[in-house]
RNA sequence: GCGGGCGUAGCCGAACUGGUAUAGGCGCCAGAUUUAGGAUCUGGUCGGCGCAAGCCGGUGGGGGUUCGAGUCCCUCCGCCCGCACCA
């Protein structure tokens, strides 16, 4: 018997042990029909890129522990885990290693699965989702299908951003940085001009913007609004005088300013550029074009670099004052924003103004600044003021003239106002093998065919030939490509080959964990029912603009299709920060940094690693890993161990008054805790914890035997059991408790028990803290003030001095003024 | 340039609606235990002055509002992130 009753806290020895009997007893599982109230918790899934590292285990152990947490709560809480399977690591290991994609990425699958386990999380395994299944990707092919019938799937020839070492085009999120690079192997995009399909998130801009009825991260709403770039503005229509009967759109949030236009800039890719150039100015435009078309954009879109156009000789009309002014094309003026056309108001854009500095164009002023006496200006005016030199507009303040402006435009027809988005549609077509082939097949006769529901899927061919072209290895698979044409039987049609972007998978994939098995649509609606939306999100914020942005549109338009009858996936997010290395940098083998999951769970067990990733700093802001500190949550949980596991000295009745600062306590910690792990403020109920074994540690001599100290211990591990699930099991069992630990309620506080009976008053005198006075925490206000006055302390300070004010904060402070 | 965030001990951090600044952990110091080291336990740990009681200072700098400011306002400094010739 004493053998055991001195058994060290070894996590290695139970952790295992309780993770087969979990999974054994479907403890997981979440049932799709439960009297208890739904959770849905998710949590972003990694790219099985085989290995689990600490920034997976960052993003998951916390959001495990708030997922069990969900459950003692009284949740059917349904937790899923699934792998993006799909991209480009998989085939690029294909071309360097000669290993097949599928091979590769189920390989890492199987491997990241065992250390998952490890973990001792709650995903229910039996809903697992893997998106480069035929199972899961049909459905991509479906929704496609659903979209290209509405309008919202197109074929549009687009400059592309293309990455030359990957060979594929990118998204405009997947380019980053100042230099413009891939976001997967940081080498310089150039510009490409493809073929492409779309997605037409711009239909839904408006509504994006919009976030009623979901709590989401101001940050994230920020950088999607950002993103989305809505202005508010006017399209005037500029006629062209020497064609008479052509006109151009510039779009502009300025029109205001209409009257200080001297002339006007087209991009240069513009399509009225080829008949706006007159013979004399051909040469040169033409040489412009091509220096603009080999700049990248880079280059173009540099501050540094001077601005330069040439004038393509014809002019156009300034629509409100009639005057000719100068037609020029310029790369500052960009193709892909607004209608690729501007009023060049040099007055009142800092753009335009060098422009005009530069090529003598004439600078006049017509929004004048308040104090303005005429004077020419030093630099753009930006700001508000009167108009000036606006025809029947003189007077009129700006903000004023901007609507009058507007206004007068629409009733001429020849402006209208507008809303303009920097959002573009999003670019699916990825021209690689291992992805979700679009479904559509191009005939000679019929044209454009989508390929019939009945024929889905459309499967990925097993033998392909994975040669770094920069076409899909589709195209060179004869199998495949060659295919009759639905519509007419004709054999002259080919397939698609192209593959879509992976983050299609990931915008509906929170769908398909519902029912991953079901076979007559992407979800069982009647399980849907039941479980959606998703109550609970948790993920990196890197996936601000990308992913959650994506999403959201795909339930927009499930939505739309009548697949479910709400507009928002999430309704809660948060965003969990990122660990680093011991040096403060991001983990990388070649800086030698990285931290080992598996290392450090030899080391310490899984329970030691989980509570120090939740407790080592706010779960949003993430940070270094310290090594040592590591040891203190380690010692934490030995010291739980100890507490529960050696003898309590017999019970020892004292005062009543123990009880209830034991009743007290737990009461105040149950409160701390509860409202920490529903904000996933883990590091403070972890604090919160530590006090509570603190106390329980020091008062366990006098205290122990006595039941309400045992109700204490209990409590404890209760509250454990979300941070170090194995741990707290462990000593559950053998505390004599019925198993599953998991299965317990989490406890609940009364208000009232936890507020303390006695407080500290802290007595101020002109608000320094002069003396602090132990008091009933009823004490009324009154008697704090008489208390405060009479202190001994306070008499030696104030004496001789007139009291101009007592400042009383019930049960807290009182304050008093002298004058 | 535009938008957002942050700055508290030697380190990571805590502090609800303005009300005891520095909880909890790390590290460090001392002690207990141990042949020793390690582990464990106990106590201490913002700075200055003081034998002590105590006094003074203290949340990046400066100013303001308030009986009272880490918290609110203004301003400056430093760091970080996103977008960026977006008309």
């Amino acid at each position: 018997m004493k053998t055991v009753e001195r058994e060290r806290y070894e996590a290695q020895a139970i952790e295992g042990k309780w993770q087969a009997r979990w999974e054994a007893d479907r403890l997981s599982h979440a049932p799709d029909f439960d009297p208890r109230p739904k959770f849905y918790f998710l949590t972003m899934y990694p790219y099985p890129s085989g290995d689990l590292h600490t920034g997976h285990w960052y993003a998951m152990a916390p959001s495990d522990a708030a997922a069990r947490f969900r459950r003692m709560q009284g949740f059917n809480v349904m937790f899923p885990m699934g792998f993006d399977a799909f991209g480009l690591p998989a085939e690029n290991a294909a071309i360097e290693r000669g290993i097949h994609p599928y091979t590769w990425t189920m390989a890492n699958i199987d491997r990241m699965r065992r250390q998952l386990r490890s973990m001792g999380a709650m995903w229910d395994w039996e809903r697992e989702v893997v998106t480069c299944d035929p199972d899961f990707y049909v459905w991509n092919q479906w929704f496609f299908l659903k979209m290209y019938e509405r309008g919202l799937a197109y074929r549009a020839m687009a400059p592309v951003d293309w990455c030359p070492k990957d060979n594929t085009s990118l998204a405009r999120e997947q380019v980053v940085g100042d230099e413009r690079v891939c976001e997967r192997c940081g080498t310089p995009v150039i510009k490409k001009n493809l073929e492409q399909w779309f997605l037409k998130i711009t239909t839904y801009a408006e509504e994006l913007l919009e976030y009623s009825g979901i709590e989401w991260p101001d940050r994230v709403r920020l950088l999607q609004e950002n993103w989305i770039g809505r202005s508010e503005g006017v399209e005037i229509t500029i006629p062209v005088r020497d064609h008479p009967g052509r006109s151009f759109d510039v779009f502009t949030t300025r029109p205001d300013t209409v009257f200080g236009m001297t002339f006007a800039v087209l991009a240069p890719e513009h399509p009225l550029v080829d008949l706006l150039t007159t013979s004399e100015q051909r040469a040169e435009v033409e040489a412009y074009k091509f220096k603009a078309a080999r700049a990248s954009d880079i280059e173009r879109l540099s501050t540094e670099k001077e601005r330069d156009g040439v004038f393509t000789g014809a002019h156009a009309i300034n629509p409100m004052s009639g005057e000719a002014v100068p037609i020029y094309i310029a790369d500052y003026v960009l193709l892909t924003y607004g209608t690729g056309a501007i009023q060049g108001v040099p007055g009142h854009d800092q753009r335009d103004f060098e422009f005009a500095r530069k090529y003598g164009l004439p600078i006049p002023v017509v929004i004048a600044p308040p104090g303005w006496a005429g004077e020419a200006l030093e630099q753009a005016y930006l700001g508000e003021g009167t108009m000036v030199n606006s025809g029947e507009f003189d007077g009129v303040p700006s903000a004023e003239g901007w609507r009058r402006i507007a206004e007068a435009m629409e009733r001429r027809g020849i402006g209208r106002r507008k809303v303009n988005y920097r959002l573009h549609d999003w670019l699916i077509s990825r021209q690689r093998y291992w992805g979700t082939p679009i479904p559509i097949i191009y005939c000679q006769t019929c044209g454009t065919v989508p390929v019939p529901q009945e024929d889905l899927p459309v499967l990925l061919p097993h033998d392909a030939e994975f040669r770094p072209t920069g076409e899909s290895p589709l195209k060179y698979h004869e199998g495949f490509r060659t295919v009759r044409c639905p519509q007419c039987g004709g054999e002259e049609a080919e397939r698609e080959t192209d593959t879509m972007d992976t983050f299609v998978d990931s915008s509906w994939y929170q769908y398909r964990y519902l029912s991953p098995g079901y076979g007559d649509g992407p979800f069982d609606p009647h399980v849907a029912r039941y479980w959606l939306p998703v109550d609970q999100y948790t993920g990196g914020i890197e996936h601000a603009v990308l992913h959650l942005l994506y999403t959201r549109f795909w339930t927009k338009v499930m939505r739309d299709l009548g697949l479910v009858d709400f507009g928002e996936p999430m309704l809660r997010l948060y965003n969990q920060g990122i660990v680093l290395g011991p040096d403060g940098y991001r983990m990388s083998k070649s800086r030698g940094n990285v931290v080992d999951p598996d290392e450090q769970i030899a080391r310490y067990g899984a329970d030691t690693f989980r509570a120090y990733l939740m407790f080592m700093r706010p779960w949003n802001e993430g940070g270094p890993w310290d090594t040592q500190g590591i040891e203190g949550v380690h010692r934490w949980l030995h010291r739980i161990w100890s507490l529960a596991r050696v003898p309590a000295s017999p019970a020892r009745p004292r005062e009543n008054g123990n009880a209830r600062e034991i009743r007290r306590r737990t009461h105040a910690t149950i409160k701390r805790v509860t409202e920490d792990m529903a904000e996933f403020h883990f590091n403070t109920a972890i604090a919160a914890l530590m006090e509570f074994v603190n106390f329980l540690g020091e008062t366990k001599d006098r205290w122990g035997g006595h039941h309400e100290w045992a109700a204490a211990l209990r409590t404890l591990l209760l509250m454990v059991a979300p941070i170090a699930p194995h741990l707290a099991e462990e000593l559950w069992a053998r505390g004599g408790e019925p198993y599953s630990i998991h299965q317990h309620s989490w406890p609940s506080f009364d208000p009232e028990l936890a507020r303390a009976e006695r407080v500290t008053l802290v007595i101020q005198v002109n608000g320094k803290v002069r003396d602090r006075i132990e008091v009933s925490a009823a004490i009324a206000d009154a008697d704090a003030k008489a208390l405060a006055l009479a202190s001994e302390r306070v008499r030696r300070l104030t004496a001789g001095r007139r009291i101009a004010d007592v400042i009383v904060v019930p049960g807290r402070l009182v304050n008093i003024v002298l004058s």
